[in-house]
DNA sequence: ATTCTAGGCATAGATAAACTTGGGCTATGA
DNA sequence: TCATAGCCCAAGTTTATCTATGCCTAGAAT
C-alpha cells in the first residue's frame, strides 16, 4: 500500500521562532538582534510562516509592525511553548557538563568589574570552568545559554522582577589623574579639559552638570570612545576627564592611579544587576558564585 | 562599546526536534519516518546536539538505543515542548483558514470507505474544503497538521485512548464475483482459485483459515497488492478471491458486484477509528465533520 | 519645506545546514 | 550460516537560510 508522500508539511521551526521573537520584541529588527542575524532574514522567515498558514500574522506599517488578530491569538502560546524549549535545552547542557558556567556581561563591566574577581573565585574553585561573553544588550535567559548575566538595569525594571540581585547604584562623579585633579578647584575650571565620553552613555555629562553645577555653563563636548574601558584607559594616561561610574572605576581609585576631584555624585535611577537564568536557580555550583560576586 | 559576537549559540531547534522523537519513538529509523527524513539524517542531528551539549544523550548499541541518564532527564520535558510548539502551530494554522480541513487516512480507507462518503457532504457543507492525505503510518496529531485521522488500530490501544472513536470493528470474509461464488460449495473448493493478498495485511487469509475451518489442508498462497483497492480491483475483475475488510468492500457488496461466498467471518481485535486533533476538538466545523462521518 | 532616520520590502548571490547515498559493522534469530 | 534490523561514517548534493543592496514610507529634526 506504498504511497508518495506528498503530504502537508509541519510549521518550519525557525519560522515560528522567529514569529516568536518579532511578536515579542515589537519589530523585526529587535527580533534580528535577538536571534543575531539580519532584519531581512527574519522577514524571510516570518513571510515563509505567513505562507505556510496562509494568512498575515503583522499587519506592516512603514514604521514598524502590529500584530494581526491572528498573530495576537497564537503569539503568547508560542512565546510559552519557546520558553520551555529554551529551558529545556539549558537544564540539558547544564546537566551534561554541570562545572561549566557561562557568564553574560556588559563589556565594561566584563573587563573592569568582573575580570579582577575571577582570578580568586577561579582558584576558590578550580573545577569550575567560567566563560564570560560580552555584550551589548542583556540577553533572555529564558533562551540564550547563559548562566549568570550582568547589566546595568533600570530602576523601574528591577522592581517588577525580584529575581533581580542589585550589585551595585549606578553613581556617576568625574575622574582623572592626580596630576590633572591639581588643576580643578572649581566647576568652571572642568572647561580647560578634555572631557572624554562613551558612546552608549553620551550623556552623562550632561546629566551630571545638570544635576551639580547647572548655574555654570559648561559644553559637554569631547571625544567620544565605544568602549568604557579605552575610555578609562585614556583617563589614566591622563588625556582627560572622563565620567566615572562608581562599579567601573572603583579599583583605579582605590590604587591611586585616579582621584575624583569632586564630591558631588550623581545617583542615576539604574543599579548594576546580577541575573541569574531560571534553569540555574539553586544550583550549588551557581549559588556559590552568585554569592561569592556579592561579595 | 561595540563587540564582535562569538556568542555561545542557543540550542538547534531541528537537533532537539530529532533527539526528542528519537526519544520517544525509541530508535532512529522511527524517529526518521516521523520526520519524513532517512535515519542517518535523524543521527546526524543527534550527534550535533550531543556536541553542543558536551556529553551523549544515547546509549548506542549494536541492536537499536538506549538513552542515557542524561537523555532521559530531558526527554520529557522535551516532548512537552514540542507538543505545545506542535499544538500551537495547528492551531494557527486552524485560525488562519477555519474552513479547511485536513484528514489523513490508510489509502485503503480513503479511496474505499472516505471517498464515497465525501460528495454527500462536500455537498452539505459547500465552504468546506477538505482535503485528504494517504498515508501507512498514523501520524501523530500532536505535531502534524491534520485535524482528522482514520486508520485501524488495535483493541489494546483503543481502551487506552478514550478519544478515540470507533467507525467499525475489523471483521473479514472471502469476496468474489458471483461469478466465482457459484463454483464454491464448500471450504475445500477455494483449492482451486487464486487468493489475492495485501502485501501488508499479508496474514489475513492464515488467519481467516484457522478461525473457521482449521480442519481443511489449505494453502494461502497468492499473488500480493502493495495497494488493497489493487487488489478488491482485482476481484471485481474476477482474477480471483480476496479477504474482504468489512468497512472497505461493504459498498461493493451493496452494489452486487462482490459477494461473500460464506458466512463464517473472524472479528481481528482491531477496528476502523477516526481520531481528532487536540487543537480540533470543540470545533463546529470539525464536530460536524466528525458526526457526519460517524453516521 | 527639506533632510535625516528608522523600519520594512524585494531580489540575487553567497553561505551554511540538512539530507541522501552507499558501504561497513554488530548482534539476533530463522 | 545467512538474512535482518539497526546504527555509523564519509562524500557529495540539494535545500534552506542569510547577507548585501537598493528602494520605499512616515515621522522627527532642521
Amino acid at each position: 500500500m506504498a504511497i508518495a508522500p506528498p503530504r502537508p508539511k509541519p510549521a518550519p521551526l525557525n519560522a515560528l521562532r522567529a514569529f516568536e521573537a518579532s511578536a515579542r520584541l515589537g519589530g523585526f529588527s529587535a527580533a534580528a538582534q535577538e536571534l543575531c542575524v539580519t532584519p531581512g532574514a527574519v522577514a524571510q522567515q516570518v513571510k515563509q510562516l505567513e505562507r505556510w498558514a496562509g494568512a498575515p500574522l503583522f499587519i506592516r506599517k512603514a514604521q514598524g509592525l502590529e500584530l494581526s488578530t491572528l498573530g495576537r491569538k497564537v503569539a503568547a502560546d508560542l512565546s510559552k511553548a519557546f520558553d520551555l524549549v529554551g529551558m529545556t535545552s539549558q537544564k540539558l547542557r547544564r546537566l551534561a557538563r554541570p562545572t561549566r558556567i557561562a557568564i553574560a556581561a556588559l563589556p565594561s563591566i566584563a573587563q573592569l568589574w568582573l575580570s579582577p574577581r575571577l582570578p580568586e573565585i577561579r582558584s576558590a574553585n578550580p573545577e569550575l570552568e567560567i566563560s564570560v561573553t560580552a555584550m551589548e544588550e542583556r540577553p533572555n535567559l529564558r533562551r540564550e545559554p547563559y548562566d549568570i548575566a550582568i547589566f546595568f538595569i533600570d530602576d523601574s525594571e528591577i522592581e517588577r522582577d525580584a529575581t533581580l540581585k542589585v550589585l551595585a547604584r549606578d553613581r556617576i562623579f568625574p575622574v582623572c589623574t592626580p596630576e590633572i585633579a591639581r588643576d580643578l578647584q572649581g566647576y568652571e575650571d572642568l572647561a580647560g579639559h578634555v572631557l572624554l565620553h562613551d558612546t552608549a552613555w553620551r550623556d552623562d555629562w550632561e546629566r551630571w552638570f545638570d544635576e551639580t553645577c547647572p548655574e555654570v555653563d559648561l559644553s559637554s563636548e569631547g571625544p567620544s570612545h565605544s568602549l568604557y574601558s579605552l575610555a578609562l584607559e585614556e583617563a589614566r594616561n591622563g588625556a582627560g576627564i572622563l565620567l566615572g561610574h562608581e562599579a567601573l572605576v572603583s579599583r583605579l581609585i582605590g590604587t591611586g592611579e585616579l582621584v575624583h576631584p569632586f564630591d558631588a555624585a550623581v545617583t542615576l535611577a539604574r543599579s548594576m544587576c546580577l541575573e541569574t537564568s531560571p534553569s540555574a536557580r539553586h544550583r550549588p555550583e551557581i549559588d556559590a558564585l552568585v554569592a561569592s560576586l556579592s561579595e
